[in-house]
DNA sequence: GTTGTGACGGGTC
DNA sequence: CGACCCGCCACAA
């Protein structure tokens, strides 16, 4: 099981209307390739399955999504996470809100 | 087999 | 504050 594997599953845990971020990922499967998580959701080989709109970083900001350039499409991921019950503030979530600890 | 780099985070300067 | 560096794992060239 590679750590890839583990964060999709931990990612599909996220119900809608929360989110997680790169860090919270990285340590609950035991790693601190923080890294990794982005460049797994990057490549989001079960994109319909992966969440990554759900992940942000560890601020509570919108990371790079967007595929080829940050701009315009992380408006769309906004607009999907307001859609779920997520506040985004310009691009900015309140975790203390909708942070979904998997430690919890 | 080796090297580079990436949707990040945290600590230091 | 802002800039810089290091760490970590996976994958492509």
């Amino acid at each position: 099981m590679s750590l890839a594997e583990k964060v999709y599953l931990k990612l599909r845990e996220v119900p809608r209307g929360k989110v997680t971020t790169y860090k919270w990922l990285a340590e609950v499967v035991g790693s601190k390739g923080y890294r990794l998580v982005g460049q797994i959701l990057k490549r989001n080989p079960d994109a319909p399955r992966t969440p990554c709109h759900r992940v942000v970083s560890s601020s509570g900001k919108i990371g790079g999504f967007g595929g080829e350039r940050s701009g315009k499409k992380i408006e769309e991921k906004i607009r999907m996470l307001e859609q779920e019950g997520v506040e985004v503030k310009k691009g900015v979530i309140d975790l203390e809100q909708y942070g979904f600890d998997f430690k919890e």
